[in-house]
DNA sequence: CGAAAATTTGACATGACTCAACTGGAGTGG
DNA sequence: CCACTCCAGTTGAGTCATGTCAAATTTTCG
C-alpha cells in the first residue's frame, strides 16, 4: 500500500531516503478506506488531514447560496486530496471533499506532515515541487477561465487531463469547467460534428 | 532598497539570517528600474528572472487569438512578478509581464534564486510559504470564477484586494475579473445604486 | 427487471459581449 | 493657457453564449 507513495516521492526528489525515513513515512501515513460518497472533509470544519490517493477518486467542491455544487478539484490515483488552505491556516474550510469512487488512501495529519517535511529532505523537496506544479496548473486554469469559451475550456481539459473524462461523469466535468451540464452536453454535440 | 526585501523575508520565516546570508541576498538581488509600459518578460520567451517589487505595479497577461489581453495577475509593492512556470520548467512563457507604473524592482536570476533557496533556510522557508499562499489565492480565484457572477466577483475583489482598485484602471480590473470593461462599468453602476 | 443516476433535448430567459458613439479628464506642445 | 490628442470610462442597441426549467431518453447497477 505504501509502495506507490514511496515511489511517488522518489520520482519527485533527488535526495535519497534512508530506511529510517521510509519507516517514518510508513508510520505516519495511515491506510484508510473510504466508500463512494463518503466525506473526507467538510465545509466550515477545520481540516485535519491530507490524503494520498492510492486507488479511487475524490472531488473538492463548494456549495453556493442556491445549493449548487462547484467542483474546484478532481483527484485520482497518485494525487492528493485535502484542503491545504484550511489545513495550513487552521481556518474553516469553504470546501467539501468526498469520494466519487470507493477509495484507498494514505492519510496523514497536519502535525505529522510537518514533522516529515522537517525531518526528511526528499519529502520536503517533493512537497515543494508539488506546490509549485499545483500553482502552475491553477494559474493556467484561471487563464482558461477568463480567456476561453466553454467549448475551448472543454477541449483544453480533454487535452490536459483526459483521464478525468474517463473517471468522472459529465455533470461533474461541467461543474469543474464552470458550466451547466446542459451546456456541456450541447458543447460536446457541437464539437463532435467537426 | 534591499531593506524591504530583508524585512519581507524576516516576516515570513522563523530561522534567523546571518550577516553572510543578508550579504548574499543583497548581492544576488539586483536593483533595476523599469518604466511604465516597459516589458519585464514576454510570451514565447523562456523567462530568466524573478522580480521583487519595491515600488510600482506590474501586470501579467496572456493575449488570445483575437488579440485581447487577459490579465492573470497584478503585482504591486512587496509582491513578486515573473512567470514561475516558465522559469522553473525552462519552457516558453504564455504570458507577457509589463509595468503599469514606473517600477523599482529587485531582480534575481533563476540560478541565483535556487542557490539562495539552497543556502539560506529563511529564504527557502519564505518561498515555501509564498508558494502555498499563492496556491490558496489561485484556488479561491478558480472557485470564484466558476461559482460567482461578474458582480459577485467584483465585490469579492473589492473586499480581498482593495488596493488593486486604487492602482489599476477599470479596464484592467475588468480583464482580471474575466469580463469586458463595458460589463464592469455597468456592474458598478448597478451595485452603486444599492 | 426496476429504480436511480446521468444525459439529452426543447423552449425560453438573461447575463455578458460587441460595436459604435460619446463624454470627460490628463498630459503635451505650441 | 489654450488646443489637441490620448486614454479611460460610459451608454445604447443588438446579438450571442450560456443558464433555467421541464420533460424525455438512455445508462448504470443493485
Amino acid at each position: 500500500m505504501h509502495e506507490e507513495l514511496i515511489r511517488y516521492i522518489r520520482d519527485r526528489s533527488v535526495t535519497p531516503m534512508s530506511d529510517d525515513n521510509i519507516a517514518s513515512i510508513k508510520a505516519f501515513f495511515v491506510p484508510k478506506k473510504f466508500r463512494r460518497k463518503q466525506y473526507f472533509s467538510q465545509a466550515d470544519e477545520i481540516s485535519k488531514n491530507l490524503a494520498f490517493i492510492v486507488k479511487g477518486a475524490m472531488r473538492q467542491y463548494s456549495i453556493d447560496a442556491k445549493g449548487i455544487e462547484h467542483v474546484v478539484r478532481l483527484s485520482i490515483e497518485n494525487w492528493w486530496a485535502g484542503d491545504r488552505e484550511s489545513l495550513s491556516n487552521q481556518a474553516p474550510s469553504r470546501y467539501f471533499i468526498d469520494c466519487w469512487e470507493d477509495t484507498d488512501a494514505l492519510v496523514i495529519s497536519r502535525a505529522d506532515m510537518s514533522s516529515l517535511t522537517e525531518s526528511i529532505p526528499a519529502f520536503s523537496e517533493m512537497t515543494r515541487v508539488l506546490d509549485e506544479k499545483h500553482a502552475f496548473a491553477l494559474l493556467n486554469r484561471v487563464n482558461a477561465s477568463i480567456s476561453l469559451s466553454a467549448e475551448e475550456r472543454y477541449a483544453d481539459l480533454e487535452k490536459s487531463y483526459p483521464e478525468f473524462l474517463q473517471r468522472f461523469p459529465q455533470h461533474i466535468i461541467a461543474s469543474y469547467l464552470g458550466v451547466t451540464k446542459e451546456t456541456l452536453s450541447r458543447v460536446r454535440k457541437q464539437s463532435s460534428k467537426r
